[in-house]
DNA sequence: GAACCTATCCCTTAAAAACAGGATATTTCT
DNA sequence: AGAAATATCCTGTTTTTAAGGGATAGGTTC
């Protein structure tokens, strides 16, 4: 019985290079693509693959997003996450709403082929590129932010100063303060640069 | 006489995606691929094609840089920008090295022949995307910064104060602080936060 | 040689942020 | 119900930035 494979991802260019890394391999059902997260959960509505390759950016909800909404209501169906970025950022993420796997645009047709064969055997596939750079950054790195420190940090980035900001929130200056204080203290950042620095570089923002 | 084209590009599976659209189209040549900026320019030794798609982001150097080198040594030799992004900065950037077009990896396949042909013929294509997106955004240009600002720029986002910055660089905090000052005139910024901010997203860090 | 850019330096003042130490509600989870 | 996490508020002090005003010297370009 073949893998039933699905690629949601809104780049042509990609859909059409693992369609013809894929097509004519045995063991393989090619089950077609979408380019957004709404016509792929519209596809799944009427048929469920096994695997679905879902890259991470795409144009109306991420793939993080789609991940999460997808493994709730298909818990048969299994994601891969594909992407350029070898961040451990977005790797963390996809792993974290359910996903079984992660792959690297620049990956192998070998390397895609085990890690669709893995995947639909139920376990876990991580290229080696990536299970290290997940390996060598997982001690510090992405702090959890609550709901307002995320929203404070937004409006800091766009340049508000504490005072703006609390009367955009309806709180106190000292507030802001505080939250300012605690998102340094997370990202264990020096000041206001780089803290910013480092949030844009770790997918914050 | 078809267009002999070849690709640069660290990704597989936008190659294969590539190859898989062209190799049977007529008019084209497909000359093979390379997945980095050396493997590419040893290529060209031998023998050159008359495009290349280029990947902006590349192992080694950046396809910027290599555009510009390609475009150098060989004038015959036209560059198509090819990128996931659609970032006026990087389109500028390519731009400005000698690129003589700029595709999105999301582009469709008529798109990308379109794109070829034009550029075969020594004019310049940019798809609609993209060519929006310069125009919507040239408003607040990318700002010109001298060598100076920049070693600034990049230590005021690593987190130094303007007196550790004028210590590591043997001046005056003063005038570290005009650069800073200068530096938050050109980005048209109100404060730190919003200058880093701005020139991680216009990829100046 | 004049105009222009770049880099350097200086001053002042007010605003903002960092740092240190709290306290008290309100959710949320167990 | 109680613990933990989250959000809120406070009072200070010290350091850093922002924003305003200028000045000088070396280099490039026209």
């Amino acid at each position: 019985m073949p893998i039933k494979v699905f690629i949601v991802d809104d780049h042509y260019m990609v859909i059409e290079g693992i369609r013809s890394l894929l097509q004519h391999e045995k063991g393989i059902e090619w089950m077609g693509h979408a380019m957004n997260a709404a016509s792929c959960l519209g596809y799944l509505k009427q048929q469920q693959p096994d695997v679905i390759l879902m890259d991470i950016s795409l144009p109306d909800t991420s793939g993080i997003d789609l991940c999460k909404e997808v493994g709730g209501k298909y818990p048969a169906v299994f994601v891969i996450g594909l992407s350029t970025f070898n961040q451990q950022s977005f790797i963390q993420k996809m792993m974290d709403n359910g996903a079984s796997g992660y792959v690297l645009k620049n990956a192998t047709k070998s390397e895609l082929m085990e890690a669709i064969q893995t995947v639909a055997n139920g376990k876990t596939f991580m290229s080696d590129e990536v299970a290290q750079s997940l390996k060598s950054n997982n001690s510090s790195e992405m702090p959890v932010l609550t709901r307002r420190e995320k929203e404070v940090l937004e409006l800091i980035a766009s340049g508000m100063t504490n005072n703006e900001i609390s009367q955009r929130l309806f709180i106190s200056v000292t507030t802001v303060d505080t939250h300012r204080k605690n998102l340094l203290e997370k990202f264990n950042a020096k000041n206001t640069a780089s803290l910013i620095k480092l949030s844009v570089s770790q997918g914050y923002l």
